[in-house]
RNA sequence: GGAGAGAUGGCCGAGUGGUCGAAGGCGCACCCCUGCUAAGGGUGUAAGGGUCAAAAGCCCUUCGAGGGUUCGAAUCCCUCUCUCUCCGCCA
């Protein structure tokens, strides 16, 4: 959500800034709903500052023992007109609701221009892709054919887009999201948490996912309105909702190894091969909590505890900032990791880290005690993937394999894998 | 699942229809006194929103949430959520 007062002062910065996006803010719709606000709004107040005053001299007139009729009448003729206001400006602030939930954040000004992921900048890249001297097969080719990937299993048991890990590959999957908290709670200085996959649509909304992309979620059938996590994002960064955070307690570092569950609406015939794009994969999340004037230092730290994994793994990757016509609704600024797949002979997203800014604490009303005003005013939060688990196993699969269709275990999970060296058929 | 008790400001806690945004305490901030390892006194201290270029001021809202009764609700009624205790069940 964007900040109200800034939408209303700096309207047109707000429209040039949306722009970049390809969003188009209707000026004109935005004026013509604050006008009706504002009157509707203001009538309302004053006709509530009436009726408590007129009840507050009934109060006093029966203290006395005076004759109150005049005022009791007067009162009745005030709740009728109140009743009226009241509807009409819950209509109003309904409408305006709607309205700035469907705006998406502001970017930030290092944004590269750019209306889809073709105009996405590489800011670096690291490792040097390996040079087979076979054809390297893909992860699908590599996990069957080793009897750890079983898609035929998933599909009579959930349907398409699912797996069974079987054996060392299950095991493998486990390694690396093992790996990947230790790494982040031993050396990076973040707490591991463990959280609801299952959250209320507040939550949702807090995040940003809802109201604009129910489509992307699962919502589970039941007495309750409980949606699937699409990602740990949303339990963890809602964590501080509702909290005035004490300065001393910032920034908060949390990570969290969750499944997640995405509908893929919208994306039929899309990586229909593999583990690429599943209903359910898990990931090892993590999000910062930060003063705003932190916050894009925070963006690179997180950026760079990602590149870390893929570093001890022992994985090429680059690193893209995204255009202002690809990053998601809530970031301000993201930067996404591309792992190399020789499988598939290109570099895919692994992770994905983004500034949100104060987007998703206005929307939660997450605050802290700012000491130099004394006021509580909106946190900054950082999401980012450390990093997908079943992306990362299809890298290792495919960077890791051999010619005879077997895969080395990379050094820094083999202290997980009960000192495995080789996983064989 | 059954029975009971509760939900008030950063925390604890009083408050059963009117001048209550809410006593008191703790914590915190500032000031004074005193001065030697400790305390005493005073003042202030909720959040959200609106109005305003902004600040001040003023106004509105909020005592778990939503509805209702009433001129007026923290207080009365209904529904829901959550917490705690006991019983049952369960991993």
């Amino acid at each position: 959500m964007l900040d109200s007062k800034q939408l209303r002062t700096e309207t047109e910065a707000v429209a040039r800034n949306l722009a970049r996006r390809g969003f188009a803010l209707d000026l004109d719709a935005f004026r013509a709903l604050e006008e009706r606000r504002k009157a509707v709004q203001i009538e309302a107040d004053r006709l509530r500052a009436e009726r408590n005053a007129n009840a507050k001299a009934v109060g006093m007139a029966k203290g006395k023992g005076e004759d109150a009729s005049a005022m009791l009448a007067r009162g009745e003729q005030l709740t009728g007109e109140l009743t009226a206001a009241e509807v009409a400006l819950a209509a109003v602030q309904t409408e305006s609701d709607a309205w700035l939930m469907g705006l998406p954040n502001l970017l930030h000004d290092s944004v590269p221009e750019g209306r889809d992921e073709t105009a996405n900048v590489e800011v670096r890249r690291h490792g040097t892709p390996r040079v087979f001297d076979f054809t390297p097969q893909d992860h699908v080719d590599l996990g069957v054919k080793l009897g750890g990937l079983d898609f035929e299993a998933a599909a009579r048991i959930s349907g398409a887009r699912f797996v069974v890990l079987r054996g060392g590959i299950a095991r493998l999957h486990r390694a690396l999201a093992q790996f990947m908290l230790d790494l982040h709670t031993g050396e990076h200085g973040y707490q591991e948490i463990y959280a609801p996959y299952l959250v209320s649509p507040e939550a949702l909304v807090g995040t940003g996912n809802l109201p604009k992309f129910a489509q992307d979620l699962f919502a589970v059938q039941g007495e309750r309105p409980f949606y699937l996590i699409p990602t740990a994002e949303v339990p963890v960064t809602n964590l501080v909702r509702e909290q005035i955070i004490a300065p001393e307690s910032l920034p908060m570092r949390y990570v969290a190894h969750t499944p997640c569950f995405r509908s893929e609406a919208g994306a039929a015939g899309k990586d229909t091969r593999g583990l690429i794009r599943q209903h359910q994969f898990d990931k090892v999340e993590l999000v910062h909590i930060v003063k705003p004037e932190d916050s894009y230092a925070a963006l690179e730290t997180l950026t760079s505890h990602a590149e870390t994994v893929l570093q001890r793994l022992g994985l090429p990757y680059r690193v893209l900032a995204l255009c202002a016509g690809d990053i998601g609704f809530g970031s301000a600024k993201t930067y996404d990791l591309e792992v190399w797949l020789p499988g598939q002979g290109q570099y895919r997203e692994i992770s994905s880290c983004s500034n949100c800014e104060a987007f998703q604490a206005r929307r939660m009303q997450a605050r802290w005690r700012n000491p130099a005003t004394g006021k509580p005013e909106p946190l900054h939060t950082l999401n980012g993937s450390g990093v997908a688990v079943g992306r990362a196993m299809v890298a290792v699969l495919e960077n890791y394999q051999n010619a005879d269709g077997s895969v080395t275990v990379p050094d820094a999970l083999r202290p997980y894998m009960g000192g495995l060296e080789v996983l064989r058929g």
